[in-house]
DNA sequence: AACTATTTATAAGA
DNA sequence: TTCTTATAAATAGTT
């Protein structure tokens, strides 16, 4: 977005880093405070510049959006979020028939199928 | 952006909440990477639907910010980041005289300042 | 620290 | 809901 299209890529002249640092740190906070508040979403955003510096942002409170986190990760083993859970569970479905899937349920102690 | 302006304010259509939600939420994660790679810093963003799901992104690793995270709050009273604490500082120091500086910083203790 | 030419994000619409 | 497109917004290079 500019005179010239750039590359993701580390950007080497510090000056430029530095000026480029600050113009998208401004517009990241701005981005994330309109999504809380458009969407009504918990947002917790913490930014360290290449010199240490601490910029954030949090619609609530940043330790207790810390703590939720933390807590999510607990219940969700390393690596398997809900997303990709689900994503499991679609290939589980569409790969073994429906008696299969009954089975697997039954094994582990669930019994929620219903028949339809 | 897009075919009309919009104020920022919590959407009440869920449905539109939901859409915008999905494309916002990508586009913050996109230019949270950016702004990690191209200025070397570090960045932990987390967000948490309305309906609870959670979405993050961090090019390091989440644990380690929100730890670096507290530790800088800890050093720092809360409501004095490293900024508000310059600018009290630069406030101070052009209104007060220079031997009134020396004699505060005496007072607390401190005495490294120099001649210059 | 301002200014714009462009790119990018995205609000509506299909 | 995924794709399209007109428009708003962000920002790269410049001054």
């Amino acid at each position: 977005m500019g005179r010239g299209k750039i590359v993701i890529r580390r950007i080497d002249n510090s000056t430029n880093r530095q000026v480029t640092f600050s113009k998208r740190r401004g517009g990241l906070l701005k981005k994330a405070k309109e999504l809380s508040i458009l969407c009504d979403a918990e947002v917790g955003l913490v930014v360290f510049s290449s010199t240490g510096r601490l910029y954030e942002f949090c619609n609530t409170n940043m330790k207790s959006v810390m703590d939720r986190y933390t807590k999510e990760k607990e219940e969700q083993p390393a690596g398997l979020d809900a997303t990709s859970q689900t994503k499991m569970v679609d290939t589980a479905i569409s790969s073994v028939s429906r008696q299969n899937l009954v089975n697997l349920f039954r094994k582990d102690g669930l019994h929620k199928l219903d028949k339809s």
